[in-house]
DNA sequence: AAGCCATGTTTGAATAGCCAAACTTTTCAT
DNA sequence: ATGAAAAGTTTGGCTATTCAAACATGGCTT
């Protein structure tokens, strides 16, 4: 098995991803989302999309009802979940231990966020969550990491790792 | 700036480093690298693998001698120790530290070797050093969080990082 | 009712990469 | 030096995804 080939076959494709979570975060936001709007949301061409969304919902990724309202099927929701999730754990990684600064940490994570396998997701967030758990080998770690290698102090009251591991937690159980 | 759609923006293709970093490997393996035996190396047909040399070498990154040999250009080298330096980085992260099973590390690597920013790769690499570094906070929280989450034991002397992670650094020591 | 705007779809073209198959060129052995 | 095998290129086709532009609908506004 060519290794280097498995690059095409993911679950989603990195477009499709970002169609299934504009969706959710439109509905989320405005209640509602049709063609236009994720067209309008991702910067693309109503054609564009309408093609896309098409393919999506032959899929069966996404729903239309009688008003032309899309919506998530359970499928897409899962998947749209699972790049979501990716997306945070990678940028909390990125951004709270590495301290790799935010837009390149953002670019970083939504390139690879439906690449990574659910297993390394999951490990990474275990790992994260260890790192800041109630066990003082992960503090004094990150600590002494970081003071070795002068990239900044970190209060471990309000760092950015903890913060945003415990956002992906949140959303772990609520979608559990 | 819409962060999805750097995606396609990257200094090389997936496709195209893995053509480069097969070069290499066969001028390392047999001495020499023509059009048939990366196509036969790569498993793509040969006609494939003709079109996309032309354009690597159009773009600069391969250069052909009088007999069609191939070699890298100096762009093409630095591009294809830099993708495979990622790898291996990321590997040892995946296998060693994850502890992510070595075929999905493996899958998982090829996928993103190419995406990360070189920021990314070097702090990454950082990071598994100080891991092993003589700090003792580094092998003191890895052993506390294998404990915890029941992942394994590990032994210091022989751990996948410690060798992996050593091998990162003859290679950043020689290309440099 | 007439018309216009918003919405959605279709078509034709582009890029990237792959394949199969046809074709050309080189090399080498007799 | 002839003819076969090896090496390389070209062509046409396929998928995915984008764009622009043409086209179709549906509903409000006057």
């Amino acid at each position: 098995m060519d290794v280097w080939r498995e690059f095409e076959h993911n679950e989603i494709t990195h477009s499709g991803a970002h169609y299934l979570m504009t969706v959710q975060q439109l509905i989320e936001d405005q209640g509602y989302a049709r063609v236009s709007d994720v067209a309008r949301e991702m910067h693309i061409t109503p054609g564009s999309a309408s093609i896309m969304i098409k393919s999506l919902r032959e899929k069966g990724y996404l729903e239309e009802d009688r008003n032309r309202f899309l919506k998530l099927s359970e499928e897409g929701n899962r998947l749209a979940q699972s790049v979501w999730s990716h997306r945070q754990i990678l940028i909390a990684f990125l951004k709270g231990v590495l301290h790799i600064d935010a837009e390149q940490a953002e670019i970083d994570a939504c390139k690879i966020e439906h690449l990574i396998s659910t297993t390394t997701g999951e490990r990474l967030l275990l790992f994260l969550q260890f790192l800041l758990s109630d066990d003082p080998h992960g503090r004094a770690f990150l600590k002494s990491y970081w003071d070795a290698n002068v990239l900044s102090i970190c209060d471990f009251e309000t760092c950015a790792v903890c913060e945003e591991v415990g956002e992906c937690l949140v959303i772990r159980s609520e979608s559990a």
